[in-house]
DNA sequence: GCATTAACCACAG
DNA sequence: CTGTGGTTAATGC
């Protein structure tokens, strides 16, 4: 396998800043760098797998096939890591990843990585972490889902790529109508009505992908109470 | 009952 | 891929 300089990356992540020189060098000759285009699996429900990603640059989503349908899971932002929990938990992937955008990809093999786990306690510590706040992320969101309506779940949804993707009251829709429906578990036409009363109610404003919030406070509290 | 919510279907840009 | 209209089932008042 050719070698990556990892100790020359501009784009480590915090755990892989706590690593040593020779650390860096464990890692770099077990990683390998790709590029994916929006819309490229990067990998697959129910294949196996052995290598943890670290998504270095771009927005994806992660989603399961479920019985009724596919479930985007949640959307993952650089610089993170992906296939964490399918990768050590279990061999055969739980889920899939599909890039939303361009992103580059570092795959670290699954050995290299848990020896690095072994050997330096401060770069487990920060992706311990990271797990930890994910799971409560992953709680809340949960909690939102059920306990909301379609309505309340839509709004949240939106408030979510504005506050944690984008940082920005206006962006484009990384996702389709339909892609939305699967986040947020419901149908395309139920997210295509929702998002043009919202529109219509003089929240945000729509055209094809591009969006923006007009009323963030009015938007917040239908997330709350649907 | 009657209204509301939201899914499913079909069809058209 | 989206938007719209009609229909229908479930739930609440």
């Amino acid at each position: 396998m050719r070698s990556i300089n990892c100790s020359a990356c501009i784009l480590k992540s915090t755990a892989v800043k706590n690593l040593t020189v020779s650390e860096l060098n464990i890692l770099g000759n077990n990683c390998a760098e790709a590029v994916f285009k929006k819309g490229d699996i990067i990998f697959k429900q129910n294949a196996l797998s052995s290598n943890i990603i670290y998504l270095r640059t771009g927005l994806i989503k992660l989603a399961i096939e479920g019985p009724q349908g596919t479930q985007i899971i949640r959307l993952k932002k650089a610089p993170c890591y992906l296939g964490l929990p399918t990768t050590m938990g279990d061999k055969i992937n739980q889920y899939s990843a599909v890039a939303l955008e361009l992103s580059t990809v570092c795959f670290i093999d699954i050995h290299a990585f848990k020896e690095l786990l072994r050997i330096n306690p401060d770069f487990t510590y920060e992706i311990l972490i990271r797990m930890y706040k994910n799971e409560l992320e992953q709680f809340h969101r949960c909690v939102k889902l059920v306990q909301n309506q379609v309505y309340g779940r839509l709004a949240g949804s939106l408030l979510y790529l504005a506050e944690e993707i984008y940082a920005s009251q206006e962006f484009n829709l990384p996702l389709s109508r339909s892609e939305i429906g699967d986040m947020i578990g419901t149908s395309r036409e139920t997210v295509s009505r929702m998002i043009n009363s919202l529109a219509q109610e003089g929240v945000i404003s729509i055209s094809g992908k591009h969006i923006k919030i007009l009323n963030k406070s009015l938007l917040e509290k239908i997330s709350q109470k649907g």
